[in-house]
DNA sequence: CAAATATAATTGATATATCAATTAAAAATA
DNA sequence: TATTTTTAATTGATATATCAATTATATTTG
């Protein structure tokens, strides 16, 4: 009885978890604000944490590659929430700069960030939390070392 | 020390994990044949199982919508892997065959994908394994049901 | 049976993911 | 210093994700 989903294995499991999370996540931030998403929501809390941030940093920060990120802050510099200034000293990178909109949306959506995290971890105890962090970290890096190579 | 990713929760390490182990077993696939993605595989292997499913059994089974569904099947059956016929009593669906290439594909892959998954989950016991499924389901269902109401 | 409702699949629009190639600038090195 | 190598960001191509609207067909129900 342990493994009966489709491809017998816990990675279906691992699949399957992370894009309710995203789904739920992505429900509740819509309700509150409409054009924005969970990971350009993660960009703005990051360039708010590290305002010297390059593109390429917050790339990093948040397991995106920079074709990606790319095209996240075009949208987010479109919708007002992030502008690019050229870096003074290293010409290649820019300095990203939350505008007034952008901070205004973080305030309104931390709470509901924050609720989504607890609401997805609920029921679990903190040792378990603690394990569970521990056993994906053995898988995430089993696979790191494996494609990198 | 418990917690030094960006947002502060496992929630990171699971969307970390996710990732890694896809482009991972990306890799390895695309290493041997050139034309498929992991996904593709999947429905070539729920097919080979099942091969009653229709569109929408197929893509409840690995977790997509319809409308993705649609759209990787479209692709496969331009690839040659797939075929569709008119479902004989309901009209509304498709019978999805797979065709001699797709079954060649799936032969020489089903090696490869066993062992992703192996070397995804080296050095985690048999309880490990169990444990980590049920930490994940617990997490899962708190999704679902929070954004299912 | 006819009308209303439900279901399977498709399509359009937009966002993200990945890879490869390119550009511009910085850093390293001969 | 001139040349080579790295690095940061962009762009193009293709695949997938999500939502909403649509089409065609089945099923339910009045």
């Amino acid at each position: 009885m342990k493994n009966t989903n489709p491809t017998g294995t816990v990675l279906y499991t691992l699949e399957q978890t992370i894009k309710e999370y995203r789904k739920m996540a992505q429900k509740k931030i819509s309700s509150i604000v409409h054009d924005i998403t969970v990971d350009q929501c993660l960009v703005l809390i990051i360039l708010h944490k590290n305002p010297q941030y390059s593109q390429k940093e917050v790339a990093e920060m948040i397991f995106k590659d920079n074709a990606s990120i790319t095209r996240i802050i075009d949208l987010m510099v479109k919708k007002d929430y992030i502008s690019r200034k050229i870096h003074e000293t290293d010409r290649r990178k820019f300095n990203l700069e939350i505008t007034q909109k952008g901070i205004e949306t973080i305030a309104l959506l931390i709470p509901t960030i924050q609720k989504n995290r607890t609401d997805a971890l609920a029921g679990l105890s903190e040792n378990e939390i603690v394990l569970l962090d521990q056993l994906l970290t053995k898988v995430l890096i089993n696979c790191k070392t494996d494609h990198e190579k």
